[in-house]
RNA sequence: GUGUUCGUAGCUCAGCUGGAUAGAGCAACGGCCUUCUAAGCCGUGGGUCGGGGGUUCGAAUCCCUUCGAGCACGCCA
């Protein structure tokens, strides 16, 4: 379908076409003055020099063919030389009734339908995930619905960072305190246990006490970056240990993603590309990109138009090894043979920025993707606590995410049972479900590549532009509807009734689900959630008001009841399927 | 130092491809439940859009400048 705007500014430009004037003066936008009318157009205003008239002589011209318009009610030339519009009523409710009978509610699928890859998530093995990682979580997984809603083939992948000086840290720390270990004996040629040697707790605490150490031993640096080496180097026990981390690392990792509702297609890590590493180097080398600068092995990546310094990629460190680029450039190649992707997009933290300018310019200067491959790097802020600072926990540590849900949960669980009798299952299937919510709704409606303060008793609360609020919003519809069937009503037969609205708050409402799939498209073309997020709040703020002032289930006259029932089951289609978008679900009950 | 992002109500944020009186939410204050979930709805007060220039009929929005904050700048990821 059409958008509600585009119908609306065609036949604003047939008036000033008729009128004589230039077709592109009649945009039509939202009205800025809401009391005033329901659309706008400035048109005259911008085409005034052009014809050498003043503005509201334009306006009157345009107004005068627009007197028997199907769409509008009202036309109205206001000082300085706005069109003031209102929309009849008919032309909304006939425009939402055909939202109702449209597979997705207006919204037209690309007509260019690309294979995007969307690389987000980005844990760590052996490191458990921490609110450092939410962020690319909740809006990977956004954006990955969206762009897929919309009718892209879109691969999400979570590129765990399983190869890199973290796994040479944990190795090590562990060498050193279980050295008698079979994995670390390298003349042993026999088959390794099959039972991993330590619990996923030991593991969890063996890296930041690694990391920690690292930092400020260089010896013991030093030897975790052999290690790294050793394994990368295909040292036969460092990988049969490498397998345990993995294995016990990624279970977690999946059972954390799930209770997020985030879903990876791939979980393609730093390691799955390892062996490609030498002939990708190698090809640089001899095609003149790679030389050796410093001892390291980098990239020129400068270009003219430059307005600062763009330092070089560094493609093998002076010690031979592999590093983050390293791995990051031959995964490229990869997803360029195995997925052959129109487009890349890399979800990770803002100061990643230059990095991966970087790493991009790389590709495309040593040919590793196609010219017209888009390459996109979207950088999200730090979360901050309410001090503006990053979030920390009370003691000043890294807050783990298991217990940022938990803490979460338990809120959402205590509001619940507080005020009403409810089975304890229940109230804690609903506390899940509304603490994801929360958590994802906070994080999401705020601009993802702004810093932005995380405050649990803000999002949790059912009061504003909050998660909960939404929640609530949709239960109550669903509420109405299950009271309409417990009468006697079929809500199925009457849901494609939808009649022109009786009152105001009826056309907003209208006017609001109208929106849909602008906003839809927008969030797409923006990467942008946030812009769902305003929508969805307007559009349950509209229905609040229409539910306030209507009466539904008391109206006697049937066929209007009817209507309303159908207008309700839209709405609540449309705020569920925007929050699927938005990666969170509604209860039944709250 | 270079580059970059940002500065909007007491607080948290929208708006930024130029348009009328700069919007929400929270907090404050005042109304609305014998009737579909009050986790709701309605209303009141609150602003030199960091400062200063410029472009324009018109600037929170575009350009310059200045102050303030964050972040990034070859062997971490």
């Amino acid at each position: 379908m059409k958008k509600i705007l585009d119908l609306i500014s065609d036949e604003m430009m047939q008036a000033f076409e008729q009128a004589g004037y230039a077709r592109t003066l009649g945009t039509v936008t939202l009205s800025n003055r809401p009391d005033l009318c329901e659309y706008q157009c400035n048109g005259a205003m911008a085409g005034a020099k052009q014809y050498k008239k003043a503005p509201i002589m334009i306006a009157n011209d345009v107004a005068a063919k627009l007197c028997d318009s199907l769409v509008f009610e009202k036309v109205e030339a206001v000082a300085p030389g706005f069109l003031n519009l209102t929309l009849k009523k008919e032309f909304v409710g006939n425009y939402v009734k055909n939202m109702r009978a449209d597979k997705k509610y207006g919204l037209e699928e690309t007509k260019a339908p690309a294979t995007i890859i969307i690389d987000y998530g980005g844990p760590n093995i052996a490191k458990p995930l921490h609110i450092g990682h939410l962020r690319s979580a909740i809006i990977g997984e956004s954006v990955k619905r969206i762009l897929r809603y919309i009718g892209h083939n879109v691969i999400g992948d979570v590129h765990l960072g399983d190869w890199g000086l973290q796994m040479g840290l944990v190795m090590n720390e562990l060498k050193v305190r279980k050295p008698e270990l079979i994995y670390f004996d390298e003349t042993y040629t026999g088959v390794y246990p099959e039972e991993p040697p330590f619990t996923l707790s030991e593991l969890e605490e063996l890296y930041p006490f690694a990391s920690k150490r690292s930092k400020e031993d260089d010896a013991y640096k030093a030897d975790a970056m052999n290690c790294t080496f050793k394994l990368q180097s295909g040292v036969a026990g460092y990988r049969a240990l490498w397998n345990h981390i993995i294995a016990i690392s990624v279970t977690d990792l999946k059972k954390n993603y799930a209770r997020l509702n985030v879903e990876f297609d791939l979980w393609n890590g730093e390691s799955a590309v390892h062996n490609m590493i030498p002939e990708m180097v190698e090809s640089m080398k001899k095609e003149g990109y790679a030389y050796l600068s410093e001892g390291a092995l980098v990239v020129d990546v400068k270009e003219e138009t430059d307005t600062k310094e763009i330092p070089p990629c560094m493609i093998l460190k002076s010690d031979g090894a592999a590093l983050y680029n390293t791995t990051d450039l031959a995964t490229i190649m990869m997803r360029m043979e195995q997925n052959k992707p129109d487009k890349i997009i890399y979800m990770t933290d803002k100061r990643q920025e230059l990095y991966f300018e970087q790493v991009f310019r790389c590709a495309r200067k040593t040919k590793l993707v196609k010219p017209e491959t888009e390459l996109k790097f979207i950088g999200f802020g730090t979360m901050n606590g309410k001090d503006g600072k990053p979030f920390k926990t009370r003691d000043g540590g890294v807050m783990r995410l298991e217990s940022l849900i938990q803490e979460i949960h338990d809120k959402m669980f205590k509001k619940i049972t507080e005020n009403r009798s409810i089975e304890n299952e229940e109230a804690s299937q609903t506390a899940e479900t509304v603490a994801l919510a929360a958590l994802k709704y906070g994080d999401l409606s705020n601009q993802a590549s702004k810093d932005y303060i995380f405050d649990i008793d803000r999002f949790t609360s059912s009061e504003g532009d909050t998660g909960p609020y939404i929640l609530y919003t949709i239960v109550r519809i669903k509420s109405i509807l299950a009271k309409y069937t417990e009468n006697g009503g079929d809500v199925q037969a009457v849901c494609s009734e939808i009649k022109p609205p009786v009152n105001q708050s009826e056309k907003q409402l209208m006017m609001e689900l109208a929106k849909f799939n602008a906003s839809v498209e927008t969030a797409c073309e923006e990467y942008a959630p946030h812009k769902l997020c305003a929508y969805i709040y307007d559009l349950a703020n509209a229905l609040n008001h229409f539910y306030h002032d209507t009466k539904i289930l008391a109206e006697e006259d049937a066929e209007k009841k009817a209507g309303w029932i159908a207008l309700l089951t839209l709405t609540r289609d449309v705020l569920e399927t925007s929050i699927d978008l938005l990666g969170f679900s509604a209860p039944e009950r709250m």
